[in-house]
DNA sequence: CGCAATTCCTGTATGC
DNA sequence: TGCATACAGGAATTGC
């Protein structure tokens, strides 16, 4: 589902399309995740400056004022030129400007709409406030990343899920990464040696930076900002492949449970 | 019934 | 003892 590459496909999507429109109406359908925290009405006639992206937060700057939005679990962001058709029963969040229409669906609404005064704000910092760096920016520096890793004792699938080093790795990628990098996802994050944490740098980097190119890979029903979906397969090298051969040395793929998420991991190419 | 997806929150453990 | 940090587990939801 939406891992930072989906985030930052659905934003490409229409950033530069509602750049500079006016806000017309707000809708809200069932809760989500949180409350957002202002009137809809109060939203109406404010203009819409720029579409950014923290993590796998959306922040749409205001005017006055900024929305962060997450994709949650199963959330979809359509951004379209017509007429918005009648609110089905997932669509959770409409956005009507005089460019076009935002609609988020979100059948199992953990995602959220939110809104903030500023950056600063106090639900701004709840929600931004302990992510780590973006992987795909200039911040993400492999001398800090490595005296991170230094600093966790949790298996290292679990510090990369946790987001507090480096945002935006979700349970696939995470997979994904790990192979790449020849690291058992069971290895406790001090443990890694320097050239080992170097490669898993790149492999972060690698896998996320991969996957927004292909326009968001992940999940069979991930759609883009416009509805398109359903093209995009994940060429998974381990994700979900418990039981195939390992496409690299034809070992059989293995599946375990980390924290209540599954991990795949190849038994001969992946090293404790 | 179990599972899949994300992340905040709570409770417990650890270190100084 | 207190405080900060780290980490495990639980919760929210819905459709397969």
């Amino acid at each position: 589902m939406p891992e930072l590459p989906e985030v930052e496909v659905t934003r490409l999507g229409f950033a530069d399309r509602i750049a500079g429109a006016r806000i017309e109406v707000v809708r809200m359908g069932k809760p989500l995740r949180w409350a957002l925290a202002v009137e809809p009405s109060a939203l109406a006639g404010r203009a819409v400056r720029a579409v950014r992206r923290r993590g796998k937060y959306l922040l749409i700057d205001l005017d006055e004022g900024l929305l962060l939005l997450h994709l949650g679990m199963s959330g979809s962001l359509r951004f379209t030129d017509m007429p918005l058709p009648p609110p089905g029963p997932h669509d959770h969040f409409d956005m009507v400007t005089n460019r076009g229409s935002l609609r988020l669906n979100d059948p199992r609404r953990f995602g959220a709409v939110v809104y903030a005064r500023d950056e600063a704000a106090p639900l701004a910092i709840k929600l931004l406030g302990r992510l780590g760096v973006e992987p795909l920016g200039d911040g993400f520096d492999f001398g800090a990343f490595f005296a991170g890793l230094k600093k966790r004792h949790a298996p290292i699938k679990q510090v990369l899920l946790a987001g507090e080093l480096v945002v935006g790795v979700g349970n696939i990628y995470a997979s994904e990464a790990l192979f790449l990098a020849g690291i058992r996802p069971t290895l406790s994050a001090s443990r890694i040696s320097r050239p080992r944490a170097a490669r898993l740098h790149a492999a972060v980097r690698e896998v996320l930076a991969r996957a927004v190119e292909r326009g968001g890979s992940t999940l069979r029903d991930f759609t883009n900002a416009d509805g398109q979906g359903g093209y995009f397969q994940l060429e998974a090298t381990v994700y979900g492949r418990a039981g195939e051969p390992c496409r690299v040395c034809s070992a059989t793929i293995r599946q375990i449970r980390q924290g209540q998420r599954s991990t795949f991991f190849c038994p001969s190419c992946q090293k404790c």
